[in-house]
DNA sequence: CTGTTAGCGCATTCAC
DNA sequence: GTGAATGCGCTAACAG
């Protein structure tokens, strides 16, 4: 099946590539009649035009970059599909790229996306990551970037997070006023600001309710290291004076906290309460003791990516840099507890 | 930040473009000592190819599509991180394309998919789809397609997918042999072959059995209607005669299940017991009464990408029609009840 | 071993 | 209104 081109379409109709080309674009200067004709032909011969032809002319690309620690995540699967739903609305081509939380896929991925393969990104940084040149340097290549969720303090970029803040401490309130004395936290990783500032939160929580705060009953856990983390949760509940409640940053962590209390036949809510940041909006109910954190993840895809198409077609170097914050929410199931 | 190209390398080095291209791509033709300078300039320079400049006289793209019905699903989620993973390592990119379950998105990306932007497709049929020119057309263009999961029985492609039959037996096994006499089945859509597949050997097991099959107790719903399912289900549930048992063809409908039977006061598994197909792994120990059949997702896709890749790099236009089956677990955890 | 030439398919000058 | 010519950045055929 030979590729119909422009110069195809031209040649049957007797045109020139160029007017082809321009009708097709709808240009004012062609003709009502003579489009009519192309666009005819066009549809009939199935022609799709060769994009990488188009951008390499155009120096644009019709395509983003998404580029997540990990897919395998409620949170991060929702943000890609408020992500997609905004790039399909706006006729854009969307690329995956998985750091798996390391720093070194980051970097490469950032190095190959210098080739002006895309016309911008939308990132979340790898847990490992603590060291921003790779993105700087991208970002003055003229890539806009787009933070979301994970964002990047230093740099000052465009990003959209949620209050991590407020609701870090909305969780320790809850806990505290549940009883609990001594919450631990369990950080992903002391490199991500969302980690931080829920810890931030988590602090503010002890202080306004009078309570002392133990530096020892935050675990700095590993963001690619499930079985450390595992190890860790259990040692820190083996402990003779062992936290009766649980504050996970992180859904991964709160399901380890599960499984941690699972093994050593500890009750939730009863001898350990947990709460954790998750997404699984749809299993919530699979366990009524599940008191969880919910970010809105489909809305932080899709405002991210319009922030990004907003910041694209602007097209002059100086990148936006707003910020937009949504709200969490806390999601308790077992109230009567 | 003027644009750094090939010739920009090659005026600086004093050499032809095509020189310096054939050192980049460390042709045989070229000197050692030319191959030295070329590559301490490009790195020096921060040099990265024009990845639509090669496309476009390559016609290779080195980047594929994965074509799936929706992303906020682990089934899915994993897949893609198998996918990628493979990707990653033969240095392809991926560009994801929901179809929300319908056939009209899916036949729009068929489309847009003819230009030549992907050197292969990964697929996984939308819940509507039961009309399949748009990918034989598509395959016809050239374009190699490897079905994953949900594939197009009629047409004669690379597939890999899991032993749907056997497993939909086991599942029925499971639940007649804990004492169900009256097992619903939900299916996602009368027009997936999963869907169909499982029921099959739902039925064969109450043959083997010797119970009788009722074809009232088979739910057909709607790939995308969760609340229309949702009603259904609970209609079922509250008829005088309900079942004893459901079995889930996919996750989403094992969940509506639950919560239908939370909203009934109905309690798992003393008074329905509920069996579904599912990845959500890391939350099963959340409800000890989860029962369920888990796909190898992960490894799916990375055979189906892995097969993909063969198929692209073979190059001759009779492509694989490849068949690979994998085998899915049932997971018992509360075997006590 | 290296340089010259000629496109890939398209969009944009500039002519007429 | 339309056509002819040019080049986006790269690779490949052909010289030498």
């Amino acid at each position: 099946m030979a590729t119909v081109d422009l110069k195809r379409l031209a040649k049957e109709l007797n045109l020139a590539v160029s007017t082809v080309s321009r009708a097709l674009r709808d240009s004012y200067e062609i003709s009502a009649e003579t489009k009519q004709r192309v666009f005819e032909l066009a549809r009939k011969l199935n022609y799709v035009p060769n994009p990488y032809a188009s951008s390499l002319r155009k120096h644009k690309s019709k395509t983003i970059a998404v580029v997540i620690p990990e897919i395998a995540n409620n949170f991060f699967a929702l943000a890609i599909n408020g992500i997609e739903s905004i790039a399909q609305e706006k006729g854009y081509h969307v690329l995956i790229y998985l750091t798996h939380e390391q720093y070194a896929r980051e970097l490469s991925i950032s190095r190959h996306l210098q080739s002006g393969r895309v016309d911008g990104l939308l990132v979340s940084l790898s847990g490992e990551t603590n060291n921003y040149d790779h993105l700087q340097e991208l970002k003055q290549t003229g890539v806009p970037i787009v933070f979301f969720d994970r964002i990047c303090e230093s740099l000052n970029s465009a990003r959209v997070i949620t209050n991590d803040f407020e609701s870090g401490m909305k969780a320790a309130d809850h806990l505290i006023e549940r009883g609990c004395r001594r919450i631990a936290y369990l950080s992903i990783s002391h490199n991500l600001s969302i980690a931080n500032k829920r810890m931030d939160g988590y602090i503010r929580a002890h202080e306004k309710h009078g309570l002392p705060f133990d530096p020892k009953l935050v675990l700095q856990c590993s963001a690619n290291d499930n079985d450390g983390n595992y190890k860790a949760i259990l040692n820190l509940l083996k402990k003779k004076n062992r936290p009766d409640g649980i504050f996970a940053s992180v859904e991964k962590l709160a399901i380890l906290s599960y499984q941690a209390c699972d093994e050593l036949k500890l009750r939730i809510p009863e001898d350990v309460k947990v709460l954790g940041f998750s997404n699984l909006e749809t299993a919530a109910w699979l366990n009524p003791s599940l008191t969880t954190i919910t970010q809105p993840a489909f809305e932080i895809g899709k405002e991210a990516a319009a922030l990004l198409f907003k910041t694209i077609e602007k097209k002059s170097m100086n990148f936006s840099e707003e910020k937009l914050v949504l709200n969490s929410t806390l999601i308790v199931r077992n109230s009567t507890k």
